[in-house]
RNA sequence: GCCCCCGUAGCUCAGCAGGACAGAGCGGCGGUUUCCUAAACCGCAGGUCGCAGGUUCGAAUCCUGCCGGGGGUACCA
């Protein structure tokens, strides 16, 4: 059930009767409201449609208006103004709606009619790094991004793309020549690793203390030395692979004990390591295409004038991240066979897309979306970009903590009556729902400044305010002993008595244009802001109405079904975005 | 220099393939509890949508210029 498609699809047959060509072009805007006063959806068509055709746009709604077949499902159509068409659902219409949607697991959105491939390429740390709040962003964008286009009927493809054959692996094992602890190593590999990754980082840093900034590498012995550890792995060195190969599993537990707790997942992990066998060959058959050519001893691709070229193997024969980028396509196209392929990637990075994927299409993979998702930057206090190697980022694990502490405070204040593990494990899911929330409500587009209180607020739009919602539900059907599995299979048209309970009827059957909104756009926001209105409608009729104690039993069981409906839409939206739900709170 | 992004209420942000008086959260002020969880609800205050032009019946939304901020820009990723 999806409403405005529902509408769209009536106007677009009115205007096929009325002979106007490609109705489509004018089916979008019919849209919610921008004012409940002018009804629940409006049609804006008839002002451009009157230009195009030189008629009065008012005349032209009449006429579209008495060519649309939607007695049942609308009030009578009003004008209003130059020529806004407004549409009122009718109540009983809405209910007979629930009624439908009521046993449907899927609570009405229908799963799309032609299924796509989406290889999804997000999250993608490097690894031997402790994990920062910038890292946040696009494994949780990512993630939601996979779950929504997975709940849609879509085939996706989730690949972490580790950095883990980068200049990090260089100052690890350089910090390992040199300053190992092996009692430490052998008691805790993955902190003696981090304690490394840090004392080197430090030591570079007081190396090139004196150097300018341009030329700090050049002039910094400790950076050169790492420098040349990386080369020696990549070269092959037998000492330097072995100690990567003792490395990984070590910082791959470190990362997936960070992703179980964020209970995200993914079907491949295909690091920068794996493609690394593959770069001669696609420099070779770049250079054979004549796509490619030797620039200043490097070898290039020239895109235009504007832009310097993109380099994919440097003078001293290294690849690039471009060159691995371009395998990446290759191997993806190859093996998945995808419609589009997104990289949910800060949006600095928005050049190295542009290029690679002219590239892309230059080597000959012309039928695929590849699409940078980008996003803003999480700024600090100063409002400048949070940085790494300013040592201003808040690590990720410092971050859930914080956030689970807070949580569990207000558990222990508010139910102290739960026991201990319980109110633990309220805490976890609400202190990373929090985390969560906070980032995926906002447009990821827009950069955000870092806040404490902010990303961990519990009030207002966020997750906390659903979860909420959604345990005091639950709450009501415990109170009353009542089986939510029965109220659904009442056949029954729920009665929608007051303003405040048809609007969240209204509501209810909405999700689908939010989820729909959420997946073409590739905007987790449009659910949180979808969810925030439907806690809203629910906490109306929450507040105004007795539903357990209603006047009668028909509505009693109408209400009861607004709860459930309410709840079950709740559960499946937070978990679309990877949020949990609890039943007490 | 060139390219990209941003500038909306005290703060943080929605809205931007043009549409009906510009919205929300937080913060501030004032209310609501014999009632299904007050992690809630209701009300009030608060804005020249950076500035100036332009296109349009209609511009926060599109175009141009300017101001301010951020990012990127041949061998880091």
């Amino acid at each position: 059930m999806n409403v405005l498609r529902l509408l769209r699809e009536h106007f677009r047959q009115a205007l096929l009767a009325l002979n106007i060509s490609e109705p489509e072009q004018y089916l979008d805007l019919i849209r919610p409201t921008s004012d409940s006063r002018f009804g629940d959806y409006q049609a804006n068509l008839a002002m451009p449609l009157g230009k195009a055709l030189g008629r009065p746009p008012r005349t032209l709604a009449a006429e579209i208006i008495a060519h649309l077949a939607l007695d049942e499902a609308t009030e009578p159509p009003e004008i209003a103004g130059p020529g806004f068409i407004n549409l009122r659902l009718r109540s009983d219409w809405l209910a007979r709606q629930l009624l439908h949607v009521a046993p449907d697991d899927r609570l009405g959105v229908t799963a799309v009619s032609v299924p796509q491939t989406f290889v999804l390429d997000y999250s993608s740390p490097n690894v031997a790094k402790p994990m920062h709040v910038g890292h946040l962003r696009s494994t949780i964008i990512g993630d939601c991004l996979a779950r929504t286009l997975r709940f849609l009927g879509h085939r996706v493809i989730t690949d972490n793309h580790l950095g883990d054959w980068g200049t990090q692996f260089g100052m690890l094992i350089y910090g390992y020549k040199h300053y190992r602890d092996e009692q430490a190593l052998r008691r805790d590999p993955v902190r003696e690793m981090l304690r490394l990754y840090v004392l080197v980082r430090e030591k570079i840093r007081e190396a090139g203390n004196t150097a300018e900034e341009d030329e700090e590498e050049a002039a910094n012995p400790v950076a050169e030395a790492c420098r040349l550890e990386t080369a020696k792995l990549h070269a092959g060195d037998p000492e330097n692979l072995e100690l990567w190969r003792r490395m990984m599993p070590w910082c791959l537990a470190e990362l997936e004990r960070i992703y179980r707790r964020l209970h995200i997942q993914f079907d491949y992990t295909l690091g920068e390591s794996f493609y690394h066998p593959m770069l001669t060959e696609v420099v070779q058959d770049l250079l054979q295409r004549g796509i490619a050519t030797y620039s200043e001893g490097a070898v290039v691709v020239f895109l235009n004038d504007q832009q310097p070229p993109a380099i994919i193997r440097k003078r001293d024969g290294a690849y690039t991240y471009m060159t691995t980028d371009l395998a990446t396509v290759r191997y993806r196209m190859e093996r998945f066979r995808p419609e589009a392929i997104l990289y949910v990637v800060d949006f600095r990075q928005s050049l190295h897309f542009q290029q690679l994927f002219e590239i892309a299409r230059r080597w000959g993979y012309k039928n695929v979306r590849l699409e940078h998702v980008s996003f803003g930057s999480v700024m600090g206090p100063d409002r400048k970009p949070i940085k790494t190697r300013e040592g201003g980022a808040v690590e990720l694990e410092a971050l859930l903590d914080e956030a689970v502490r807070r949580a569990r405070a207000i558990v222990d204040m508010n139910s102290p009556e739960l026991p201990e593990d319980k109110r633990a494990q309220i805490a976890e899911v609400v202190g990373i729902g929090a985390v969560k929330y906070a980032d995926l409500s906002q447009n990821r587009t827009s950069d955000y400044v870092f806040n404490w209180d902010k990303m961990l607020a519990m009030d207002g739009n966020t997750a906390t305010y659903m979860q909420y919602a959604y345990a005091r539900i639950r709450s009501v059907f415990r109170k009353g002993d009542i089986c939510p599995e029965e109220i659904r299979r009442v056949q029954e048209m729920p009665r929608l008595s007051t303003p405040e309970e048809r609007n969240l009827a209204l509501w209810l059957l909405r999700l689908s244009e939010a989820i729909e909104n959420a997946a073409s756009e590739y905007r987790p926001n449009h659910i949180t802001a979808y969810l925030w209105e439907l806690a809203n409608a629910y906490h109306a009729v929450y507040q105004n109405h007795p539903i357990l104690k209603a006047p009668d039993e028909t509505l009693r069981r109408s209400r009861l079904l607004l709860c459930d409906l309410t709840a079950r839409t709740i559960k499946l939206g937070l978990g679309l975005l990877g949020i949990g739900t609890v039943e007490q709170m």
